[in-house]
DNA sequence: TAGCTTAATGTATGCGCATACATTCCATTG
DNA sequence: CAATGGAATGTATGCGCATACATTAAGCTA
């Protein structure tokens, strides 16, 4: 790859000026036709690309936001992937044990709503995970690159995201107001598990309900177990100061937790969960028990991952609106570019409940 | 946000030159653990990030890779998601027919595939639709700001990757050469469709089997087509030159398809389908016309994404190593910049057949 | 102690572009 | 025909940093 040409070569070749070479960019109408061709033409001919790192240092402007999410999964991926040359044929009939993980649907569909909404307004959209010890610094390489950074809560200290902010503007996502300044989004996880308790107690006519909570320090799992307890009272049901037991969050202490529960003596009627995959996790164990859900243990979870659609019986949850998580950051954001003193923004999105086998509302 | 502090204002407040304050982050070793300490407090007290852009000019190189997409789905995604301020409460309790389509599980795949190599490189991934008018320019855009770009295949035309590639490398993802001079990664669309046939021929014993085809230029569909009569012809049964019909690869399509099949009269006792979503559709076709799956028909799909998963029967499909697309398109990207003299690479990724419910695998 | 080496720091420059401001060229106008 | 004004283009500068090279200080050798 011979050195990039520039602005420079291509005003040489086309016989103007640099500026006029800019114009012919970022104003073209501020340029005659005859001038315009010629510039193209040289473009083409020397395969001008403008170098961004340039045009946002000079536009004080970089013209991309930037997504930073927590790695939940842990994964590191190992190395690279085998690949093989051509005309080697490898197929396997093998059942689908090796597909895997769904991965983060949630982080998925965040970033696909990230970009929607950044497109429609001209930006692009630059994403890192803050994973391993340098995860600080990938934060900080990322905001420096950036007009504006959207980010879950709890992905990097708090210092450090105040540091950040004194030179960007940034949207957590999902993470409820703290008494800081930034903007937040968050869904009505409240609302949502108020919901699903007062369904389960209403419609299923069960009362010896549990629920399965999350790590304490999550703001989403003390929210949702306040909606718990919130629908208990409303139905005039004694209400647990503490979740029955608490997992990370992940299938895997799910299915720990299901064992301990079922080894622990008589289950719950129902368990409600703080997400998916724990409910998940919970339902292997007690199919591997023996138990039936949800004629004998009600299940239900939250988040909607596409994986509380594939087990069965499918999970009865609380969905959130992933993808429009991300765009409401987005759109958070740029309304806080284009007006720096807005007061702080919290926005809540509308949780849905869906009703399916575990909880007994489909057959 | 008043104006951002630069270098000089650290060394000012440090009381030493930018080019110490430049070292303390890019070469610490070179600096003395004193002068160290000061600057490192001059950089908290004014809360300094360090410009992105001006590192990358500087450095003369971005530190990111681009990552663009065709916009397979047309989502423009419409105004940003309604939100209400906290307190207010909903939550339904509908089914989920208001559930978006999981949309592009392939792409959400192929982004966190990329993102995990890049983050193994220290490398950011910046990501871009090439949506709408102005596709070409958001193209253009993305790769004036990175490295080295990945791409699908027909996501621009020819002509403007051509003149991107004599800037920064490209990585053409599931695109076969066709005579250019990029590197590419690809599944191995032959072997799977191959396989495919067989297992239908030989283990479900199904001679009368017809190949349902995707748009006439996709050279996906081109291979697959090639390996399900190689797979014919290896079990001894004559090859058509064309397949039976052509979709475009959607669902919708795909049930008008099958309208046209059943209709048309005895439905072939087997149909191989050149993607998942036509044959998702094909299924809501027949099973809508009373035909029993896989009773009276056994349908196949290609691709492996989540929908294939989750429908009445379930689809026996080829899974496409999605996320090992991405990442070895990066590691693919690092090479070819760590070595550009390097002959142009073609990687082809082994696929899994999964038999379910569809071709009469599972009960 | 002169000469040499190494560590630490400073000076000066350029990366490639956008843009404020200056200049040139015409077409109008009175 | 001189004066005016707008369109098209050019000149000059700075964006914020990395880094080659210069400089200084300090330790060490013979």
């Amino acid at each position: 790859m011979p050195k990039a040409p520039t602005v420079y070569d291509v005003a040489d070749l086309a016989g103007v000026s640099i500026a006029t070479v800019s114009r012919v960019f970022r104003k073209p109408h501020k340029v005659s036709q005859a001038t315009k061709d010629r510039v193209d033409a040289a473009v083409l001919d020397l395969g001008y690309v403008p170098s961004g790192s340039a045009r946002s240092l000079a536009a004080r402007r970089a013209g991309a936001i930037g997504l930073c999410f927590p790695d939940f999964d842990g994964i590191d991926g190992g190395p690279a992937p085998i690949a093989y040359a051509d005309g080697k044929v490898i197929a396997r009939l093998d059942p689908p044990e090796d597909v895997e993980p769904s991965g983060n649907l949630y982080i998925s569909e965040v970033m696909l709503g990230t970009e929607i909404e950044a497109w429609r307004h001209g930006m692009a959209v630059t994403i890192a995970v803050a994973r391993g010890e340098r995860g600080n610094e990938i934060f900080d390489n990322l905001a420096g690159r950036v007009d504006g950074m959207v980010t879950l809560s709890q992905t990097v200290p708090e210092g450090l995201l105040a540091h950040i902010a004194r030179r960007i503007p940034v949207v957590v996502i999902a993470g409820p107001r703290a008494g800081d300044d930034y903007d937040h989004i968050g869904t009505d996880n409240v609302a949502g598990m108020e919901a699903m308790t007062k369904h389960v107690v209403d419609v299923h006519g069960v009362r010896d309900v549990a629920f399965v909570g999350g790590p304490a320090d999550s703001p989403d799992d003390r929210d949702r177990f306040e909606g718990f307890r919130m629908g208990l009272l409303a139905e005039g049901i004694e209400a647990p100061s503490e979740p029955l037991l608490r997992g990370d969050f992940t299938r895997g202490h799910g299915r720990m937790l299901g064992r301990r529960l079922v080894e622990a003596g008589p289950v719950p009627r129902a368990l409600m969960c703080s997400n998916d995959q724990t409910a998940l996790g919970i339902l292997d164990a007690l199919l591997a028990a023996e138990l039936r859900v949800p004629e004998d243990v009600i299940i239900t979870g939250f988040d909607g991952i596409d994986a509380s659609e594939m087990s069965r019986p499918r999970i009865t949850t609380v969905r959130q609106p992933m993808r429009e998580l991300g765009r409401a950051a987005v759109d958070t954001l740029l309304r806080r570019l284009g007006d720096p003193l807005m007061p702080p923004q919290t926005r809540t999105l509308p949780v849905t409940v869906l009703l399916r086998e575990s909880c007994g509302c489909l057959p």
